[in-house]
DNA sequence: CACCAGAACTTGAATCAGTCAAGAGAAGGG
DNA sequence: CCCTTCTCTTGACTGATTCAAGTTCTGGTG
């Protein structure tokens, strides 16, 4: 578990974007501190252990009010469900194993803070550029050797 | 509609990779080649039209098997729906409208395949970087204003 | 050219992520 | 302390994708 951040730092996350303080919305901030790639279900468990019992919907609600807001990134690579992670405005991409889903944050290529510009943006008003590199960790790999021989 | 690929050149990438020959699958192929961004549900009914009635595990089962050997590219914004491409080597990337969906392509910028090393591959055999530029596209970005009017 | 084995496709049911809607409950300004 | 508004709960529901069993077809073989 990562360095969990304190239930003032939330509150105060959430008073700085004009947003009510409730205790699920401080559970899920807390734990998407902790939770390095966190789904929908991972949260959920995590918050109730917390907090006792909250509705699944309102961990959708919360993650929504969370993203709009820019508190969150909310990326999902195709085929896994959607995962959320604390924006740090570190701009940092994922490593993604195409066999067991295994998620790694990679920096962003040092020196080049290049990939958020397209080449041509036919006139859309880009915010984000999210990259995803695919590809086999060495677990799955070696099981993959294994299995042929 | 892009220019679709002929039936023999279709079966050809299709014995090129040691795959069977049918016609569902040469359907689906040439269709790819001539939806952009196909979702499943577009190929079912482009397939269906040509072919009178496909099911759509079918067209399910063979995008994997493309996708496997490589024929297809899929990709998944969070929160929509798997879409495919024929795979072209072009390694270009896709714009996408945060409101309305909407997906563009567009050319890695030019000079630089530079996106595809990772400042660490933590081990992985990276195979594809995948990129997608996140905005509000200009149609959006219009109605935006108008509402706020 | 007919035959066979394995690969593909069909059908129908099931699962999972995510959304919708209506009402009960709390946050925070006055 | 009260009221308004935003938040959370409950329960049903949709849409995408997968599972499983059985039939059909492709491509290699005799």
């Amino acid at each position: 578990m990562s360095t969990m951040i304190e239930t003032e730092t939330a509150a105060d996350l959430l008073r700085s974007h004009s947003l009510r303080v409730t205790a699920p919305r401080v559970a899920v901030l807390r734990e998407l501190s902790a939770i390095p790639h966190a789904d929908v279900d991972s949260i959920a468990r995590a918050t109730r252990e917390r907090l006792g019992s909250v509705s699944t919907q309102a961990i959708y609600d919360i993650l929504a009010v969370l993203s709009v807001n820019g508190l969150v990134r909310k990326f999902g690579p195709a085929g896994h469900p959607a995962r959320f992670e604390l924006e740090l405005g570190d701009n940092h991409h994922h490593l993604v194993c195409r066999t067991c889903g295994t998620m790694i944050d990679v920096e962003c290529a040092p020196g080049k803070a290049p990939c958020l510009d397209a080449a041509d943006d036919h006139g859309f008003a880009i915010d984000e550029a999210e990259v995803i590199y695919w590809g086999i960790c060495p677990a799955c790999a070696a099981t993959a050797v294994a299995a042929t021989t």
